[in-house]
DNA sequence: CCATTAATGTGTC
DNA sequence: CGACACATT
């Protein structure tokens, strides 16, 4: 299994470093009584005096071993100290030690590429270092080495007089240059290990040569607290002897195979063996691997990856421990997920970084046969993982569930009723269970902190342990201003938001972690509390029996998660974002079932998109997302308009809009992101847009520009008409809203203040009781949606609606965005400020400007020309207060005047309503875009809302 | 029935 | 591409 990689080209200076019996380090650093004695780590102390995992040097010499119990320990070694492990949910948690070893990692990773290879070990890269010391203070021009340096073990000399020749060796000036590297090596990594041990108190040995394989070796030559160095000379009579399981990947199968079935025992047996003749024995790949490596050749690269791929909790059940009913199994994957959603939860905090794939594990066998008679292993299972400690307890239920029938098919029902424990009817039990996380990507910055992004105040689900890394964040250039300008409490918000723009023509594994983002945001901080009350579909949920969480039943056999995701086959998207697409498929879901034919069944899609966002559930601790689109399945294709898109996303940050003025000018200029593919950024306004709702683009949408306020100046974009085109330029319309309370929001945009199906909405007048119905709670969760036009699109021209999640601020005002990419031609006044530009290239939008706060009116972008802007003029904004005064005219008038356009600001745009809502509050002018008015309705409906454009 | 636990990562099919 | 085998600590 092996695998030869290409020996890179340069002489590589690598090392490879070792925590000395490192658990026993961690607790003699807790119990410093316990240093200098003879200590081991048990874990479980009750049967035999628990499993040894970890013995000190001094026990060590007393014999005491690993594999151990505790008992034996103490026969072999009466005094010997035995620690135990600590126990959270009921099981091991190796945390502790986790932590300890970052810290160390964190040390480490000062010098060089560092790669995380296991809890207490680490491989550096410290080439570069090592150069650079060479050139500027080589070895030979050091007057006094450490005497650290001088301990070092040198592969191939003289043992005698070994001081003297380490350092004559180390400081040779003849040297060549690889010896010469490796000297520096030697004194840059006992540096480290020395900084190391002043800083966590912990001893570490290493191994220094030109490889992994090698370094990995020579480390663990001479422990402890030591190192030792491979020359490329040594390397030959190193491993002429060497037996083979001392090799890495060769302790197990393979080495034993080398040795059983080729009589194989040492490395310079290997010698005489030809690449190709290996590669007969044992594959083209392995065989290679077994040439070089025998030759001292090794390839591997040092990955720069400091932190885990996964995140995994397991427990054994040995022997009359075994699980044999639903129940208990039930229970300790509650438990072992509760472990693995804290450590996702940490994840998440410290480093941004989601997962998307559940996978359950269990040992199992069918109690009365002989294990070695099991003929099937318990199977493992996986699914797109849902945050929240009870979504993955469920869903993990569900995983063993399926792995159990399909490991006894015949036994499919017997799990026993509750409390019948043990009874006849058991005939499997479960000696093993692991659940794990994989699959992570990066969530940006601030994604993951939604519920403190939108101005929960400091709140609750975060872990207190964050709070200490949040100085350690990017900080961010909008916070300080925002946060003055806006004196509200959250400064620490903006810190949560590095600089962050994407486009469409980013990469795509960048544009997916966004898209990730911004469709997965929710659930960050994890287990919630409130965990169950927010409904994300499971998995396994189907339309037939969508809430069945705890029904006992089998699961279905193939979960969809992916018709949303994918859009039509074939469709410009589909197309060009292919490997995206793909992407998503497989580590977001399981394979789709919805090949073939296209009926036009979409409504299922929006239900479903509804169903991933329950208003109800949106409380400042909760988002309902779910990466598991489960229910799209049933819909036989996915909407004909309207999919999710691959637009990205950023969060508005929350100041943005609790000031209302911040988002302004970068609400304009993310437009012209948009046209130039879509790209958001963490200071504009505009984020993602989330609508549970099927806004079609042939609805007319609206857009506004800043107004002030009574409190104060404020980014308003009050709602306009917006003629909808469905020809082909390109234009980018959008805009945002602020409003000073849930009431005007909900006289607004009646769409977020409601619960109704979207499809009700869109097609029936929506009651004015309902209307007002508001739930606004909490944040929304963030969607994007995309139109799918029938000719391929280019990214630059796609149509896209994206809207912003309302937020409910600390004031308890509430916002939101809308913001659309029409096709080309769909003309936008120029009064909106706003220009088609489709080539423009992407506006940097990362910077505050700095008038964001003094100005929205004329002036609004005196300073805001930046890169990519600078030749656009804007224009328009002159007349804000035109359109504020519209906006509240409308407002109001649907607030009295409810049956006529209530919840439709927008349709203010029609002449007649616009004379009609016209009250008091002063000015209102004809306000045009394209040209067009819109039409007055009699009820409020979506439709109203975003009024149909004139059929052209 | 099974007492090396609880993790990790990689390559293969 | 999901599941598994294998390897390591």
């Amino acid at each position: 299994m092996p695998v030869a990689r290409p020996e890179p080209p340069d002489t590589r200076v690598i090392a490879h470093v070792d925590l000395d019996c490192f658990y026993v380090q961690v607790e003699q650093r807790r119990h410093p009584e316990l240093k200098g004695k003879p200590t081991a780590v048990v874990q479980y102390k009750p049967f035999r005096g628990g499993a040894i995992i970890a013995v000190g040097y001094e026990a060590r010499h007393a014999g005491v071993t690993r594999i151990m119990r505790g008992d034996d320990a103490r026969k072999l070694c009466p005094d010997i100290n035995l620690v135990q492990v600590p126990v959270a949910h009921g099981k091991a948690d190796l945390t502790i030690y986790r932590d300890a070893g970052t810290e160390v990692v964190e040390i480490f990773s000062r010098m060089g590429i560092c790669e995380r290879a296991s809890i207490d070990e680490v491989y550096l890269d410290i080439t570069e270092a090592a150069v650079v010391r060479l050139m500027h203070s080589p070895p030979y021009a050091a007057d006094h080495y450490s005497a650290e340096v001088l301990g070092t073990h040198i592969i191939g000399l003289d043992k005698d007089s070994h001081s003297n020749n380490v350092k004559e060796w180390l400081s040779r000036s003849f040297a060549s240059r690889s010896d010469q590297l490796l000297a520096c090596g030697a004194l840059i990594i006992s540096e480290l290990r020395t900084a190391v041990v002043k800083e966590t108190q912990f001893t570490t040995s290493a191994g220094i040569a030109h490889n992994k394989m090698l370094a990995k070796l020579a480390s663990g030559m001479h422990k402890p607290a030591q190192q030792t160095l491979v020359p490329s000379s040594a390397v030959q009579g190193l491993l002429a002897t060497l037996p083979t399981r001392k090799i890495k990947y060769l302790g197990g199968k393979l080495g034993r195979s080398l040795e059983s079935d080729h009589g194989i025992k040492t490395m310079g047996d290997l010698l005489p063996y030809t690449e190709s003749k290996l590669q007969s024995m044992y594959g083209v790949n392995t065989g290679t691997w077994l040439w070089r490596v025998a030759r001292g050749m090794n390839g591997e690269e040092v990955e720069g990856r400091t932190l885990p791929k996964s995140h995994g909790c397991s427990k054994t059940f040995p022997g009359p421990e075994s699980l044999k009913n639903l129940d208990t199994v039930g229970h300790w994957l509650s438990e072992l997920s509760a472990e693995l959603q804290e450590r996702l939860d940490e994840d998440l905090q410290l480093h941004h970084r989601k997962a998307r794939l559940l996978v359950v594990h269990a040992a199992c066998h069918i109690v009365g046969r002989a294990s070695n008679t099991n003929s099937k292993p318990f199977p493992s299972k996986s699914c797109a993982i849902r945050y929240g400690k009870e979504r993955v307890a469920s869903d993990a239920v569900q995983l063993f569930k399926r792995s159990l029938s399909e490991f006894c098919p015949d036994v499919p029902k017997l799990s026993p009723v509750k409390g019948e424990s043990g009874g006849s009817s058991c005939v499997w039990a479960v000696t093993g269970l692991s659940v794990s996380a994989s699959n992570m990507y990066e969530v940006p910055a601030g994604m993951g902190t939604i519920t403190r992004f939108f101005g929960s105040p400091a709140t609750s689900s975060s872990k207190e342990k964050a709070t200490g890394t949040t100085s350690t964040l990017p900080s961010s250039p909008v916070s300080d201003v925002s946060d003055q300008a806006a004196g509200t409490r959250h400064e620490r918000v903006g810190a949560e938001f590095p600089e962050e723009v994407i486009s469409l023509n980013e990469p795509d594994d960048k544009i997916l972690s966004f898209l990730d983002a911004s469709m997965f945001p929710c659930n960050s901080l994890g287990s919630l509390e409130n965990d169950e009350e927010a409904h994300v579909p499971s998995p396994f949920e189907t339309d037939a029996e969508p809430k069945s969480h705890n029904n006992e039943s089998e699961a279905p056999a193939s979960p969809n998660a992916y018709a949303v995701l994918s859009g039509r086959e074939g469709s410009a998207w589909t197309q060009e974002r292919e490997v995206s697409r793909s992407h998503l498929q497989s580590s977001l879901c399981p394979p789709s079932t919805h090949a073939g034919s296209h009926s036009r069944s979409c409504k299922p899609v929006k239900r479903n998109l509804m169903d991933h966002i329950d208003p109800s559930a949106c409380n400042d601790k909760d988002w309902v997302c779910t990466p598991t689109f489960g229910e799209v399945s049933k819909c036989a294709q996915p909407p004909p308009t309207i999919e999710l898109s691959d637009i990205s996303s950023d969060c508005y940050p929350k100041d943005a809009l609790a000031d209302g003025s911040t988002g302004t000018n970068s609400a304009l200029e993310a437009k012209s992101d948009l046209a130039d593919g879509i790209s958001v950024s963490r200071n504009n306004v505009q984020v993602i847009l989330c609508s549970p709702l099927d806004f079609r683009l042939q609805e007319n949408l609206s857009v506004g520009s800043d107004v002030e306020t009574e409190r104060g100046p404020q980014l308003n974009l009050p709602m306009t008409d917006i003629q909808q085109s469905s020809s082909s330029t390109s234009n980018i319309v959008g805009g945002s809203l602020h409003m000073p309370s849930t009431e005007d929001l909900k006289l607004v945009h009646p769409v977020l203040t409601d619960q109704v199906e979207p499809t009700e909405l869109l097609s029936e007048p929506v009651e004015e009781s309902r209307t007002c119905q508001a739930t606004l709670e909490g944040p929304w969760p963030l969607f994007a949606l995309k139109q799918n036009s029938e000719q391929p699109l280019p990214p630059r021209s796609a149509s896209s609606i994206v809207t912003l999640p309302h937020q409910t601020n600390p004031d308890h005002s509430t916002s939101s965005a809308v913001q659309i990419v029409l096709p080309d031609q769909a003309n936008l006044s120029p009064t909106l400020g706003l220009e088609a530009n489709a080539n423009s290239p992407a506006a940097n939008v990362n910077s505050v400007s700095p008038n964001f706060h003094s100005s929205n009116r004329g002036e609004l972008h005196s300073g805001a020309n930046r890169q990519g802007l600078g030749s656009r003029r804007r224009t328009g904004f002159s007349r804000v207060d035109e359109l504020w005064e519209k906006w509240k005219v409308a407002s109001q008038s649907s607030a009295t005047t409810p049956e006529t356009e209530a919840g439709c600001p927008s349709v203010g745009g029609t002449r007649e309503q616009n004379e009609t809502g016209q009250r008091g509050e002063g000015m209102r002018r004809d306000f045009q875009v394209d040209g067009r008015r819109s039409r007055k309705r009699k009820k409020s409906t979506i439709s109203d809302f975003f009024v149909k454009s004139p059929s052209k």
